[in-house]
This record gives structure tokens, sequence and C-alpha cells, in this order.
RNA sequence: GGCCCCAUCGUCUAGUCUGGCCUAGGACACCAGGUUUUCAUCCUGGCAACAGGGGUUCGAAUCCCCUUGGGGUCACCA
């Protein structure tokens, strides 16, 4: 692009749900983009269907592009010199426009008998564009009729036998004939514009150099493009992503599983986690990068390095590429960001947290780094440490094997003698513990590691004795010594 | 069905524009082995693809055509 015209570009949601997948990878690209050349983002808010919108979607959406890092130059919250941002308060512009065309014939009134309920629908044949008699009525009745009342639609009228030609940024030259083009409607009977109407006169009026929006608006375009003709406007840059589709091989949708960002977000995935996941859906920046941060993402962005085909949304590669970034988090951070998910098991307080609570905290945190693929994982894995745990079938068996009560047993006496707790160096002692009692260390520690989680996996030793501390290790040793198979303990 | 888009391992992709360096590279998943007191991490290895057919060319994953397959879209929703 030449210096002269900085790059604008927007992503344009309509406040009637939370941020989907889709929607969120169709923010980032332009975000990228954007931030590639130094241009300007824009954030536009398009709330024209009262029915359907909601406040809440919308602090909704704000809400997750903020979570993702994705931050807007102008926009709702934002300001700016272009404005206005929320759609719905450009209806004067679109008002006057569309009686612009009304004037200046390239959209004419359709009267429609008591609404038709779409004209067509279903499966269509070849040539039942929609065309209207009403293409053809004479201005003057046209709007006779209109003020004696008579209900219509605006539609726009396609100039017949002309091509249309959309240079797209991803997928090269894109032809299509105007004649396949329908009249489609710009103004509903209640006087209000629809969607493409408004969507070209709001990025003419903003300025938008290039709009990077999903494949599913492909077939917008010719109809937008013919708009800019009929405004005497030149047609911003065009680039359509991929789509993103689910384990089905089809357009993303509720149906094959979450797919809003917040759901993700609850599930506990790292926000970079989810931005590196989805600039992977449909660009790569080379042929071995795969793990990469923002910066990285927009140093390397290129529309040319754009994927034409839709891309599955493949939830195991985001569990490891969260679990990537999970093991890259300092503990002090991380035990920060599984907090919430510990307090909402009630295992801490509110507020600031005393130095024993955050010590107890990073012990955990660093307990479960290597084990977890999100948060919400967190707590599975430490419930152990704080309630009391239920041996499993395999604890079991390691706490009924022969010898296993006295050898608990010495271990808790072991353990008691130490000066420090856990022992320094706890292998060591492990060691010089099974020399002393002529035991293979498995013989003591297997059995121990279940008195102590309830299960034969999880964190190494000496961390479970940190994390539990002194006094309730102890217990829990004797506890299960108890109870284990104290018989064998004199063979 | 009309129109439009697309087509490399199961999945995400590199390579395609600017044919040869491709006996097609990387990653996820999966399998096997190693490290680890356990689990996990980590390391090593393995499995696995140019949709098919015609051209063009000395040479095609790369260019052209056809077929097949997949997807999008056909609203007074955006």
């Amino acid at each position: 692009m030449a210096p002269e015209s900085p790059v604008r570009v927007r992503f344009a949601p309509s406040p009637t749900g939370r941020l989907h997948i889709g929607g969120a990878r169709t923010a980032l690209f332009n975000w990228a983009f954007a931030r590639r050349h130094r241009g300007v983002f824009v954030l536009r808010i398009e709330d024209t269907d009262a029915e359907r919108n909601s406040e809440e979607s919308l602090r909704s959406i704000l809400d997750s592009l903020r979570w993702l890092g994705l931050d807007w130059d102008e926009g709702p919250e934002a300001g700016g010199e272009r404005g206005p941002y929320f759609q719905s308060q450009r209806r004067e512009l679109h008002l006057q426009t569309l009686e612009r065309g009304l004037d200046e014939g390239w959209l004419y009134r359709h009267f429609t008998g008591p609404r038709e309920p779409g004209a067509g629908g279903e499966a269509r044949g070849p040539r039942e564009l929609a065309r209207f008699p009403d293409r053809d009525l004479d201005p003057a009745e046209s709007r006779r009729r209109a003020e004696a009342g008579a209900p219509f639609v605006i539609r726009f009228k396609v100039p017949l036998g002309e091509e249309i030609l959309v240079e797209d940024g991803i997928r090269g030259a894109v032809r299509y004939r105007s004649d396949e083009v329908e009249d489609w409607v710009a103004g509903r009977s209640d006087a209000s514009p629809t969607y493409n109407f408004v969507c070209v006169l709001d990025d003419a009026a903003m300025g938008i150099t290039h709009v990077l929006r999903g494949e599913e608006h492909l077939v917008n375009t010719p109809k937008q493009v013919l708009l800019y003709r009929a405004l005497g406007l030149e047609p911003p840059a065009f680039a359509h992503l991929p789509l993103i589709l689910g384990q089905d091989g089809r357009k993303l949708s509720k149906r094959t599983g979450d797919t809003a960002v917040e759901d993700y977000r609850e599930r506990g995935f790292p926000p970079e986690a989810l931005l590196n996941f989805l600039a992977l859906l449909g660009f790569s920046i080379d042929d071995h990068t795969t793990v990469f941060g923002r910066e990285e993402l927009v140093r390397h962005f290129d529309l040319a390095r754009v994927n034409k085909a839709g891309a599955v949304f493949d939830e195991d590669k985001l569990r490891w590429l969260s679990g990537e970034y999970i093991r890259s988090t300092p503990v002090p951070e991380l035990a920060e960001r599984i907090l919430p998910w510990l307090r909402r098991e009630g295992w801490f307080p509110e507020g600031e947290l005393p130095d024993p609570e955050r010590d107890r905290l990073e012990r955990a945190a660093a307990a479960v780094r290597e084990r977890i693929q999100t948060y919400g994982e967190a707590p599975e894995r430490l419930r152990w440490a704080f309630e009391t745990p239920d041996p499993d079938a395999r604890a079991l068996q390691a706490l009924g094997q022969e010898g296993a009560a006295g050898l608990l047993e010495a271990a808790a006496a072991a353990l008691e003698r130490e000066a420090a707790f856990p022992p320094a160096d706890f292998d060591a002692w492990a060691r010089d513990l099974a020399a002393g009692l002529e035991v293979a260390a498995g013989r003591i520690l297997k059995p121990l590691r279940a008195a102590l989680t309830g299960t034969l996996g999880g964190p190494p030793l000496a961390e479970i004795l940190g994390l539990l501390g002194r006094e309730e290790a102890l217990e829990r040793i004797r506890r299960a010594a108890a109870r284990a198979g104290g018989a064998a303990a004199a063979s």
C-alpha cells in the first residue's frame, strides 16, 4: 500500500451473542494486519438488528477481545475521529442514502403483498433470480403508491450484463456476472436498512481500506461492489479468510463443540495459547514455527501466507499448545493464574493471601505445572492435597502389600526424626531408610505415595510432603499404617 | 439444484506464484523405546499424504484441462 493511504481495517461483530471462535480469528487477522502495516484497527458494532441485540453480548465481545489481547485503536470505549462506531448511530446517513438511491434510480421500491415470506428460500433453479416488475415502475407512480401507504421493500436495481471483478487478496481474481446477482433488499418494509447496504456505507464513511472477513461473505462482495459503483466510490481491497471447520468438516457451529471464546476461557485455556492456536488456523510463519506470540505473528503476518482451504479446529492441538504455555509459565505466575479455579473449590480464601497460604499455593502450582493442559484441570490434580483422599484400586493394592503397615510406621518414625521437613535430600533419605529396613526403595515409596495421595501417580514425594506439611503428612501415613496389612509386617 | 470457493499425512501445515534442491519437511494425535521411585515432563525412533485422469515439459506436488470430492451461499440475519 502507498504510504499516503494508511491501512485501516475493521472488525465488525453484531452484538447478538458471545464472541465466536471464527469471529475471534477474523479479529485476530485484522488486528495482525493492522499492526503489521502500522495501520489502524477499528472496532465497529453492527447493532442494526434491534430484535437480537443485547448489552450483555456487547460486553462479552469486548471482554473476549481484551482477554485475547486484541486492542482496537478506534471503537467503543476507545473513541476515534471516524465515528460513530455503533452502526445504529449512522442511521441518518443510511436513511438519506436510501432516499438518494431512490432518487438516482439505482434503488427501487418493490411493492409487496401482505408480507411475501422471502422470494424463494428453498433450493432455487438457475434463472429464478429475484427480479421484480416494480424495477421498471415509473418513479412518480412508485412514490405515489408509497405515499398512499402500500407496503414495500427497497431493492437494489442490479444493472444487467455487467462483469464484476473482485480482486481478493487471498483468492486472487473472482469474477461474477451481474446477471447472477439478485436484486437484494437494501431497505426493509419497516424502512430499516440491511447489512449489505449499511456495511458499505459505514466502511466508506470510516475510510476502511481493507476488508478481511470470513469466506462466507465472499458471495456478498459483488452486491457490495455494485453499491460502491452506484455511490461513485472506490471499493476497498477485499480478502476472504478460509472458514474454520468443526470435526465434521463443516463450518464450525455449536453442534461440533464449544464455539465461544468464553467457553475456552472458562475451561482455563491461557489466552496466549488460544491466540497462538487461532493464528495457526489458516496461517503459518514458515515450515517449522508452531509456538509463537503476538509480536512474532505481527512481524510475519502476510496475506500471501494465508491459506485458501478451510481449517478443522483440532482441540487436541489446542490442548497441547495450552500445556506448552503452562509449562513455560514461571511458578509464581502460574500460581496466580490457577488461583481462581482453586478458590472455586474453597481451598483458598478470597483477598490477599497470607504468606503460608501463598507458599502452599505456589507449591501446588509447581506440583501441577507439568501435569495439566488447562488451568481448569488443576483442581482434580490437587484434590488429594486439600481433601482427605479416597484411595483408588491401585493404591489399595499397594497399601495391602505384605509389610506395608510396618514400613509405613518406620517411614513415619524416620520422618519425625528428621530435623528438616521434608528431608533436604529426599532421595538419599529414602535410600538410607530402605537400606536400613533391608527392602527395595519401591516397597516403601509406593505405599507411602498411596497413603499420602490415595493414588500411585502424581508429583515427586518430596513435593507431596512439602505441600501437605509435616503434621498432615504424618497423620496420613499413620492412619494408613493402622489400616494396612499389619500382620504381614511381622514377616 | 444455481452461483462461488477449495483440494499435500487422521488433523494443522511447509513446499505451488518464480516447475528440477521433494526418495515431499515440521507439528498435533497415535505406536514403540529411553530417562524418571510413580504420573507427567523430556529425549529417541516409527506409522502416515501430493484425490483421479489427461495434457504441456528433458523434468510436475508445483502450469493447463476434465472428472471426482468437500465447503460456502442462495433471508425484509449479520
